[in-house]
DNA sequence: TATGTTTGTTAGTAATTACTTACATTAGAT
DNA sequence: ATCTAATGTAAGTAATTACTAACAAACATA
């Protein structure tokens, strides 16, 4: 049993690393023995867990696709006021997308390659988002608190506003977060939005 | 002076095809023999125009950098309605993602390689779009018709908003652009920001 | 102790790739 | 007609890469 877990163990230091290599460097540009040096174990090592490169990458996009992020905050934030409610919301979000944050960048350098495969996993993420963050506005619609407009759209908007915030924070960075940025720009965002969208 | 004209073309058939492979395959995946072959010419006359294949992918970023999408469209929009204008800003910059998409999506896969020369790629290209966009807001509060809020900030949200629906767009799809759900699209963003943003 | 499983080491192979050299061909300019 | 610059053809090189074969060491379990 031991065994077992030494094996396990391998295997998840090998898609651990080869995460990270591969959103650093591309599928192509991350090599199968970069990725064992990195992991600490031998090139062969690694095609005896996965018997190619190609096999490996599936498996990396399978292990790390992606989180349910909003459903379980849904019963809290019925309670709280609307403008908090969303505060909260792009909070998570944000969280979320940065704890994936290798994994977008896979998605993103390597739609050509996998694209049925990548697309499927962004809308089982993405969906999954905007219908959580929908029903909330259709709750606050029969609670007369928010106009009436179409609520799938309005999560699409008010999730791509952060979403592009991430995007543009990889493209101009290395210079890792900066927190109060982050809590000035959701303010603002919020801000827009809650009275966009209030009755 | 055709001699010249002639070399003229074949270096950018050579950028041309170069823009198109690297976009499709990023940059390891696509060969020099390929875009030789695509471009119709020989291997060795690639590297005749290009001493090497980073420097042609360096043209390549030079060439089709981006060019400026809202400037010139500022003293019409003043005279036109608030919502009116927010519509064809959203249309002209979806337009704009759209000419570029395959610089955009270089950009996106290959942010690892020349992180420094993407990023002011990136950041030259949004940012006269923030601003422009955000002294147009300026106007409008001086109008006093819209209310006071950070300009620069409703830029980024606004264009934010529409650059999360292009990146879906293109994880999405392969099935081209349906006009009517682009319309439709800025149809509500439109409105949901016109509301958030007026006196 | 004996056994089976996992791993490391070493060496190798076939394919691909960026890039070069040498020489021939084309065609416009003078 | 001749010269020159741009291009093509053919052949090749050195490096890298995914992946394999063979054998030995380590280690847990029975």
């Amino acid at each position: 049993m031991d065994t077992f877990k030494e094996s396990q163990s391998t295997r998840s230091k090998i898609l651990e690393t080869a995460l990270r290599l591969f959103s650093q460097r591309g599928y192509l540009g991350a090599t199968t023995k970069e990725i064992a040096k990195e992991a600490g174990i031998a090139e062969v090592t690694l095609f005896r867990h996965f018997s190619s490169k190609e096999r490996l990458f599936e498996e990396v996009l399978n292990t790390y696709s992606f989180l349910p992020a909003l459903k379980g905050l849904l019963p809290e934030i019925v309670k709280i006021p609307y403008e908090d409610a969303l505060i909260v919301i792009a909070k998570k979000f944000l969280e979320t997308l940065n704890l994936r944050k290798e994994m977008i960048r896979i998605m993103h350098s390597e739609i050509h390659r996998y694209p049925e495969k990548i697309h499927r996993i962004y809308h089982s993420f993405m969906d999954e988002l905007f219908k959580t963050l929908a029903s909330y506005f259709n709750v606050m619609q029969k609670k007369g608190i928010l106009r009436e407009f179409d609520t799938e759209f309005g999560a699409r908007a008010f999730l791509g506003m952060f979403f592009s915030y991430f995007n543009a924070q990889e493209f101009k960075m290395r210079k890792k977060y900066r927190n109060d940025d982050t809590d000035r720009t959701i303010k603002e965002y919020v801000n827009i939005f809650v009275r966009g969208t209030l009755k």
